[in-house]
DNA sequence: TTCTTTGCAAATCGTTTGCAGCATG
DNA sequence: CATGCTGCAAACGATTTGCAAAGAA
């Protein structure tokens, strides 16, 4: 997401308010990479803002997503996360226990072929799904079975 | 996701059954590349196993993604989409309409730093998030107030 | 027969909505 | 002082759970 001094403008532009609480959650949001669910934030506005109500701030990241200023994104563990990082980065999941690792290095972006023209990119991300160590050496894994064979291939590193 | 066979001895293998709901759901699923949400497969499934519940669907589901037989995504929209196409993939999202238009290039996959050694990876997917061009020219959007400038490079086709 | 899976109904829980009061511009 | 925003409480809706019955192996 963009400074908050950019977000007011936008916000002032649009005939829109800033109040206490759109500034508070941006600034809590903007310094969190931790791929934090709505609660998460909840939990550590409320001490700070202790009128603020889980509404308001559904509210208000609801927008900051279809401003395109934060990425909302699922992991598999049922909760919505948000992002505000817009860089290109990569994610590793674990499939089974919905760790999430940022990876800061990212391909380089492909052509995208014709029939997404007009489409304004605005960030981009990749996501590397798999099980991490202790999962795989969960008994429960039909992974296990079959082995190592499906892991996708990876370059070696030099 | 696997063939239904693959599928079948691993469920046997753990001294699981092969049902008539599971192997139904499968192959509903195998052949389904539109990112169905569970109830999207259940209105398809139920006029062909009218006795199904969304209980058993939802079970099933759950444990193909944690097998690692399908992914389970969010797309922003408030739905959780499965896909079952494990082939590394790119996604192009729309940030405002939630539209989803699959891109079957994919860039090379990248060296995986040392804090992710250990991790199996089944698969990948890349994800741009944008704007659509009807999206791009709704007057709600705060994008149009600071104009084109946001949109990230992409290399021109050759 | 044994033990997993199914399906119903009820519970759960994250998220949204309606509306009156409040605060920003 | 006009209007957009907030917060409460209630509604909502997708998903999960408990448990008895059904059906694979």
């Amino acid at each position: 997401m963009r400074s908050i001094d950019v977000l007011t403008q936008i916000v002032r532009a649009r005939g829109g308010k800033v109040t206490s609480q759109r500034l508070l959650i941006w600034q809590m949001l903007a310094q969190d990479h931790s791929h934090p669910t709505a609660d998460d934030l909840y939990v550590r506005l409320k001490p700070i803002l202790p009128g603020l109500s889980l509404t308001t701030l559904y509210s208000t990241l609801n927008e900051l997503v279809e401003w395109g200023e934060v990425r909302r994104f699922d992991t598999g563990d049922g909760h919505t996360h948000f992002d505000p990082d817009l860089t290109p980065h990569a994610e590793v999941i674990c499939m089974r226990c919905h760790r999430v690792m940022d990876v800061p290095e990212v391909t380089q972006p492909m052509v995208l072929p014709d029939h997404v023209a007009g489409f304004q990119i605005v960030t981009r991300s990749e996501q590397y799904y798999g099980f991490c160590p202790i999962c795989q050496a969960s008994a429960l894994s039909p992974i296990s079975v079959i082995g190592e064979a499906r892991a996708i291939q990876t370059p070696e590193r030099s």
